[in-house]
DNA sequence: AATTGTGAATTCCTTCACAGCC
DNA sequence: GGCTGTGAAGGAATTCACAATT
């Protein structure tokens, strides 16, 4: 069907352009061209111009690109028209966090699941309602409640061994939280939110901007 | 005194190669070559070389690098060898796991405080004895505990309304989780965890993913 | 007239391959 | 002999600039 690869870059801002366009539509805007998108953040339109056309023709020249049937048609390449279940694996203030996440509501994100080890949180449920389970059921439940999206906050010494069997359960998304490196087979996706690296970043921003003022 | 930019991508695997370092050297291993090293994590060694050349001569020709001594030049170069004060704004779920992050544990990263608006959470402290401050008087105490990393973990509504705070007070390192786009002035860095975009990137991926088994 | 879609040019990043050194 | 440091080559991503289209 569709062979050319789009890189990950791609996607990622697609990711914001959807999100831009949701807040365009609550402002009534119907109509918007590349130009306008890219102000909007620092971005150049032609960079958003190549992004949409390696899915095909969005706009109309001359005119510009319709906020709502864009919208349709990055939410359905995203996969975002269809459900998804989230589980987290760690019910500790991270998981709690993200089953509370604001970006999720109004979305078709569903998290459906918390797993933890501690006999004091499990079978409890969150304030919202979402249940807490135990991980010992991890594999039964994930196939029970059809989760396809697993989200990984638990300590760095037991992240593989929690990652091996998700994976064995046939999981192709995993968001991980834990600062480390893994490997996946071949058909399974994992991305890590790796905090250590960013605020290294952070410090290393820091020590250029101390020298950058020196030799003012 | 060093004029050339290095890029952000490049800083990103100084920090993954010191974790690695440090993993080496606390299983007693004192020499390494760039080999070894980038077969530890799927990179090529003439990356790494080149990632350390940018900042000095570091290794020994036909023998490799000391890995003592390479931790140390990382270290140095990321800033990770001054003492870093953190504070987090938002004592919810998300400010407290970050509060509590494993990462943080014997490095010179430390987390001074954390602010809310809640009066129910202020002047309470952590489980690890960590004050809960009043956000009003946030900008004061910035000064008094000399804090000089900002973690935003409060909610999209009002998250620029608090990043132009900080900036005002001086602040020139920002890590934000509302899912959003800033200005920021020349200066200052904003690092942003964007949650949206990853789940929207695991979404995508099972799009693929599906495609591509219906192919075979 | 305005704006898209896109080949060409540019910039940035990665990998190769080897001279130089221990 | 083995490994670093690096110029040159190769590849990827971005930006330019314009022909095509409404």
């Amino acid at each position: 069907m569709k062979a050319e690869k789009i890189s990950e870059l791609t996607i990622d801002r697609l990711s914001v352009y959807l999100r831009c366009l949701d807040f365009l539509i609550n402002n009534g805007v119907k109509q918007i061209s590349s130009q306008e998108l890219a102000s909007q953040f620092n971005l150049n339109s032609a960079q958003i111009r190549k992004d949409l056309a390696q899915f095909g023709e969005f706009g109309v020249r001359g005119v510009g690109y319709s906020v709502g049937k864009l919208r349709d048609c990055l939410r359905h390449i995203l996969g975002l028209d269809r459900p998804h279940k989230i589980g987290i694996i760690g019910a500790g203030n991270l998981g709690m966090a993200i089953a509370e996440y604001e970006g999720f509501f109004g979305t078709n994100y569903n998290v459906v699941a918390l797993f933890d080890i501690d006999p004091a949180k499990v079978n409890r449920t969150t304030k919202r309602g979402i249940p807490i389970l135990d991980v010992k059921r991890l594999a039964e439940e994930i196939q029970r409640l059809g989760i396809n999206i697993i989200v990984l906050g638990v300590p760095a010494s037991v992240a593989q061994s929690v990652l091996d069997q998700v994976v064995a359960v046939g999981i192709k998304a995993i968001l991980n939280f834990a600062p480390m490196q893994f490997y996946v087979p071949e058909g399974v996706t994992l991305k890590t939110v790796d905090l250590t690296v960013s605020f290294d970043s952070l410090s290393h921003s820091l020590v250029v901007n101390e020298l950058e003022v020196e030799i003012k």
